[in-house]
DNA sequence: ATCATATATGAGCAACTGTTCATATGTTAC
DNA sequence: GTAACATATGAACAGTTGCTCATATATGAT
């Protein structure tokens, strides 16, 4: 990496903030879920099941996307663990994994509500 | 739209879902906050931020990564005001932008460090 | 004025992502 | 068994993203 920085300004900062780094596992766990999250047909879908169990059917209905597109995005958010599947027969439904995600589903959403 | 879905399975909760759907605008700006939360760069940004107020030059140096790298992060997370800027002189100093995101971001945090 | 430093930014490119299309798998009804 | 239905999934393709490199802008020191 180029030297850009000739003398980091704040040393005592930087020395303090890089003892607290977070793991690399831990950064990349945070990342993913963020970035699960930061999707529009995905927030929509997070949005719809936040409210009720569903399956992809009604997903796809609710959303106004083929069924294809929605089974795709429940995969990505289920190896996520952020929603669950239930299967009873051929259908299977949906629904948000655990009380941690939709509070902070719950927090982005009313961060961008009131502003 | 292909016919996916020859019946909705269950048209009470797919209409009940439909009544509360989010507006357009609140899904493009939750996706987009989430989002920038959503990249391991900006993650590591953002957990320093969360420590400290920093210059660029600083955050190169934690992050080791080069200065114009982190500057074009910076400029995502500005232009979504999730970080803010404080200009001293040549320095550029930034900051979380207000507590609602250091709370959403700690959030996140707090989920994948406790499963 | 010139030089050094700090930050910002446009272009380019490789990697990633979200949808579509076609098809596969699995379940229920007959 | 076959047909209808519900879901899953691989490949392909367009659009997006994050970094690098080169360069621009701006401030401070001399």
């Amino acid at each position: 990496m180029e030297r850009v920085c000739y003398n980091v300004n704040h040393h005592e900062t930087v020395a303090r903030v890089r003892e607290k780094q977070l793991a690399e596992d831990q950064v990349r766990d945070v990342a993913a879920i963020f970035q699960a999250m930061g999707d529009p047909t995905r927030v929509r879908i997070l949005h719809a099941l936040v409210q009720s169990e569903m399956c992809v059917c009604d997903l796809a209905a609710v959303l106004e996307m083929t069924q294809s597109a929605v089974s795709h995005q429940l995969r990505n958010l289920r190896n996520l663990r952020i929603i669950k599947r239930r299967k009873e027969g051929r259908v299977a439904y949906y629904n948000i994994d655990d009380e941690h995600i939709k509070t902070l589903f719950e927090t982005g959403l009313h961060h961008v509500s009131h502003r």
